[in-house]
Order: structure tokens, then sequence, then C-alpha cells
DNA sequence: TAATTTCCGAGTAAATTACTTGGTAATGAG
DNA sequence: CTCATTACCAAGTAATTTACTCGGAAATTA
């Protein structure tokens, strides 16, 4: 699994579609101003997740992107495999000359660590993060939306 | 949460040497025997990992790196914080001018899948990995170790 | 003393990221 | 029908990151 900034563009986005879409099309020039992401980036990013079936363009006048599918069965991993394209990070696949000694074990361990990541981020649906957001928005005053996160506690 | 090369490479590295340092000291030169990566940028990986205290230098013939501390008191997390540095993704984090509408949301919801990426791998040590391998090692013949994983499954 | 190893910093090619520019194609509003 | 709007597409690029090379210095052991 990677997880880069590129992959949280594509996530973000996805997001702000799933929550703006519920009524018609949102152009990308609104989740750009919403987001603050160059038109032309998103353009790119949605080229791959349209190529995936993960969204759906309408052109023309009141046009813009639908999600391709539920947002209960887009993962999140799938979005981020879309943008990101998995990568085989070991060589060795369990194949090559690499099946000896404690080096493919390692590989190996991380292979299984890998796929144990992915599997986490498979299970998180974009509907799951919307009924969190929906769940959010009651409880709390609109207005003092704040983000509500340790950020020091996670550095060390 | 970022999840790049940089961090698989230090957590390859660390887990090579949660396993080979059990008797004395590994050198970087048998990590990047090991592991295919150039010496130096182990060198570079292990300085950042050396000052979150992850990891114990010693100098001289014989000497090497041990683990800074039990393999079960360091999570891939850690790993993955030394060597990436956690980047604030969100210019917003809650205070600035981005708190109406279902733009602060979208970025709310993405700190919150984020924080829970973290958890997920904070919750796992290399003392876990560790285990596994030995269970693994047990139970299959060391020389068909077959890195089980459906590759394709996943890009869907 | 000499070999070994960590430790350190500067420099760099390659890749990736994020963006710009300049279009074309479809489509709805007028 | 026309035009504004939108997706769609491709080439190029500055900035950043990755992964590496080089050339050392400091500690330590044989």
């Amino acid at each position: 699994m990677r997880l880069s900034t590129k992959g949280r563009y594509a996530v973000t986005a996805m997001l702000d579609l799933a929550l703006n879409g519920v009524k018609g099309p949102v152009t990308l020039a609104e989740i750009s101003e919403n987001q603050g992401i160059s038109l032309s980036y998103l353009e790119q990013l949605f080229a791959a997740l349209r190529s995936k079936e993960l969204v759906r363009g309408v052109r023309g006048p009141g046009g813009g992107y639908y999600l391709g599918k539920s947002a209960d069965d887009i993962s999140i991993a799938n979005i981020i495999c879309a943008v990101d394209e998995w990568v085989e990070f070991t060589r060795c696949g369990g194949r090559q000359n690499c099946s000896r000694g404690s080096r493919c074990l390692t590989h190996s361990l991380w292979d299984d660590l890998s796929a144990e990541i992915f599997d986490f981020l498979a299970n998180i649906s974009l509907g799951d993060l919307v009924r969190r957001g929906a769940k959010e928005a009651e409880s709390k005053p609109p207005a003092l939306n704040v983000v509500a996160n340790g950020e020091d506690s996670r550095a060390a």
C-alpha cells in the first residue's frame, strides 16, 4: 500500500464529491475551490478515477462528476490504488534467488504487513466516512467545527 | 499518515535488524546486502531512526546497530514517522477561514481517517511481525518460502 | 597502528508531484 | 443555432522528494 499526498488529494476530492454530489453533479471547479487543488491536477486525478469507474463525468453546462457507484461500494483503497497505482516493493516476489535465509522472511513479512494495511483501507468506504460526518454535524454546532486531534502525540 | 517507499525501506531495514540482531549488532553493510538498499541511503535512514532512539549505533570493528528498545515497544508508525516526518495535509487545521460548509467537514473527515490509519500502524509492533515470522518459519519448509498474495485482487 | 564501522555533509540523477498552457468534444441554456 | 460551460486530453515544467555517490571525520577494536 502506498499513501502519498497524491492519494490524499484523491480521497479528499472523492469525499467532497460524496458530500456535495447528493443533488446533481459536482464540477471540478467547485472541488478545486473547496479543497484548494489546481483544476488541471484534479483533471488528471479524475481521469484515473474515471478509468477505474469510481466517478462518472457529464459534459456541458450543468455537468460535472457523479460517483461511479454507491459510496458504500467505494473503498479508500480503491481510490488510492486508482491514482497511485500499486508498485511491487520487494523485487523477489517469492520466486527469485531470494528464497533462503532471513532476507526473504523480511520481504515476506513486509508483504504480509502491506496486505494488512491494504485490507484495512479496503474495509473503509466513502459511505462510512460520509455517515461519520453526518453524525459529527448533528452532534456539534456547525460553526464550532473544530478538528480535535493531538498532532504532537503521534510524532513521538 | 504517509506511507512512501522511503518508509518501506525503513520498516524493511528495521525488520531485518530485529530478525538478525538477536546476537550482537548488525552492520549497515549487511542490511544493505540483504535488502538491496545502498549503504549511504541506509545511513541517512538510520540517522533519522537514531535521532528518535529507535536504533543504537556502536562504532568500530564488530560494531553495528542494535534496536534502541524492545521490538515490542517499536511500532510501524514509529518507524515511518521517524523517516517520513509527519506533514499536516489540510492547511486549515480547524482554525482558519475554512470552518463553514462542507469544506472543513471534508478536511475533518480526512483528519479522522488519517488518525485512524496512524492508530492502526501504531498498534503493530516489530515484535508482532517477528513472532509472525517465527510461526511461518516453523509451519513451512524453509525452501518453499512462497509469498502467497493475490496481487491482482487488490488492483480492482 | 590499522582496519572497521558509525557518523556527517555536500552534491546529484531520476522520479514524482503539482501545476500551467492550450487546446478539442460534448451538451445544455438562450 | 449559437454560445457558454463543462469534461476531456496532451505536452511541458518548476519544485520537491527519492535514492544514491563521494569524500571524508570520529570512535573503537584487533
